[in-house]
RNA sequence: GGAGAAGUCGCGUAGUUGGUCGAGCGCGCGCGACUGGAAAUCGCGUAACUGCCAAACACAGUUCGAGAGUUCGAAUCUCUCCUUCUCCGCCA
């Protein structure tokens, strides 16, 4: 969400923004919102008025009472019961303004950064720079859920009967693996200065409504019936959140956590859950890291952050590449988003693995997070998430890179303390 | 889940026959005086949001857990909800 007074004052920078994100559909309601807005105002100011003389005559009243000039107090009283009506109707109005201006204000996209390649789909994403070498071995890579089974490491009959179609049963080394990943990359971060967190894995709508756009909503979370909460998307959802309604003093900059939870999403309208195996599923595990800072800090965090992942990534040994997300893929919040992807030797391709993104201030805007600088004014921070690591999709590429001609599975020396000392896994 | 108590300005508190309470006091914090410097002491200041404005000040409005109501007027009265604490029940 962006500041209306930013868009009052440059209604053409808001305008080109939407039409270098594709959104051409949205452009009338920058108009709309300008008139809206001016309306608003017109209204406040009149029901200001309003409010004004009543508390000035209401003053008086009391006074008049005590001094028991009853007669002058009615007759005051009348005074301000004559202009009910038409504070009651501008009170509204108010109300109702006010909430239609929030609906659009939330559906205009987030300021996309000079440096944003203009492209209107994943298809013009591009590639930034590649880390180790995309290696394509002389062997046969087999599809991630054969060589799990080949370690009975997955049940994904099983699952299918019990939640349906997008879960997993993960069992022995495969689901030690998964587990050491995650603990791997949580010492990982936490060696990086970052605080290790576990969030609430359910949240309040209007914690929901303040770190993500509508669209995203719809598609992703689930709703538990009968209550407002939510089944997080990811622990940036929570962690985020812990911020809501704060005012944070400028000295406790930046906020650097790492978290780690379990996501649930629908998927509603992806590519589909279609895709075998445990690409895209309805509930994986992720370790996170987020970042709330000041805004001139935010670029360096950034590319501090996705660097961070590829860094981990490295360290297990799977060739990654920094994949810069265009304009037209970018979601509405952000300002500046890149996935890491590691190479998939089966695929010959490589595939998103981590998902990095500066949000500049929308979230703190909505969430109303604040930050109390040094001359006493308050600003608002901005904030950035970034994956560190989500298994099980990230096992893939951890077993297609790792495995070896006879079928077994290579532990890289990082990983080892975390899979009790063993240096490869054997079928 | 049941029974009780409570939610006030960063913290602790005052504030119930509704009116000069956006709110007193203490602590904390900031500035100043005193001092060679400091401690102590004294003085002043110290919430957020919105409108007006180029901006600041000033002014106006809103906010005493949230929402609704009664009233000319509510921190103070009524209702609903939320949260916290204590006791009981249940349970990893």
């Amino acid at each position: 969400m962006i500041d209306i007074r930013f868009l009052r004052e440059n209604p053409d920078i808001v305008r080109q923004n939407i039409k270098n994100k594709f959104q051409d559909a949205k452009l009338p309601l920058v108009d709309e919102v300008i008139a809206l807005d001016a309306e608003n105002r017109r209204t406040q100011q009149e029901a200001n008025d309003l409010r004004a003389d009543r508390n000035r005559y209401s003053k008086e009243i009391g006074n008049l009472m005590r001094k028991g000039q009853k007669e002058e107090a009615e007759a005051m009283k009348k005074k301000v019961t004559d202009a009910d009506d038409r504070r009651a109707a501008l009170e509204a109005k108010e109300v109702e303004l006010a909430a239609r201006i929030r609906e659009i204000m939330m559906l205009i996209p987030n300021i996309i950064d000079p440096s944003v390649p203009i492209g209107p789909d994943d298809s013009a994403n591009v590639e930034v720079e590649r880390f180790g070498e995309p290696v394509v071995p002389q062997f046969d890579i087999p599809y991630h859920t054969e060589i799990m089974e080949r370690f009975a490491g997955i049940d994904m009959d099983a699952a299918g009967r019990v939640s349906g179609n997008g879960f997993y049963y993960l069992l022995g080394d495969i689901a030690r693996l998964h587990e050491a990943v995650l603990a791997y990359a949580r010492d990982f971060m936490i060696d990086r200065g970052f605080t290790f967190c576990i969030p609430p894995f359910m949240i309040h709508g209007n914690v929901v409504e303040g770190v993500m756009s509508q669209n995203d909503m719809d598609s992703m979370m689930y709703k538990i019936e009968g209550e407002d909460l939510y089944l997080i998307g990811t622990s940036e959802h929570s962690m985020i959140g812990r911020y809501i309604d704060q005012i944070l003093p400028e000295d406790s900059l930046p906020q650097k956590l790492t978290s780690y939870s379990p996501c649930f999403r629908k998927e509603k309208g992806a590519h589909g859950i279609e895709e075998r195996g445990v690409y895209r599923i309805h509930q994986f595990e992720k370790q996170e890291m987020i970042i709330v800072c000041r805004p001139e800090d935010s670029m360096d965090w950034y590319e501090r952050m996705w660097r961070y992942s590829v860094e981990l990534f490295r360290s297990l040994d799977i060739p990654v590449r920094q994949l810069e997300c265009c304009s037209g893929d970018l979601a509405d919040l952000k300002v500046k988003s890149c996935d890491i992807e590691a190479w998939s030797p089966r695929q010959k391709k490589y595939f998103e693995v981590c998902s990095c993104s500066n949000l500049g201030d929308a979230q703190a805007r909505r969430l109303k997070m604040r930050v109390k600088g040094a001359d006493g004014k308050n600003y608002l921070p901005h904030t950035l998430n970034n994956t560190v690591v989500a298994p099980p999709r990230m096992l893939i590429a951890f077993l297609e890179n790792n495995l070896c001609a006879d079928g077994s599975v290579k532990i890289p020396a990082a990983l080892r303390p975390y899979m009790g000392g063993k240096e490869v896994l054997v079928p």
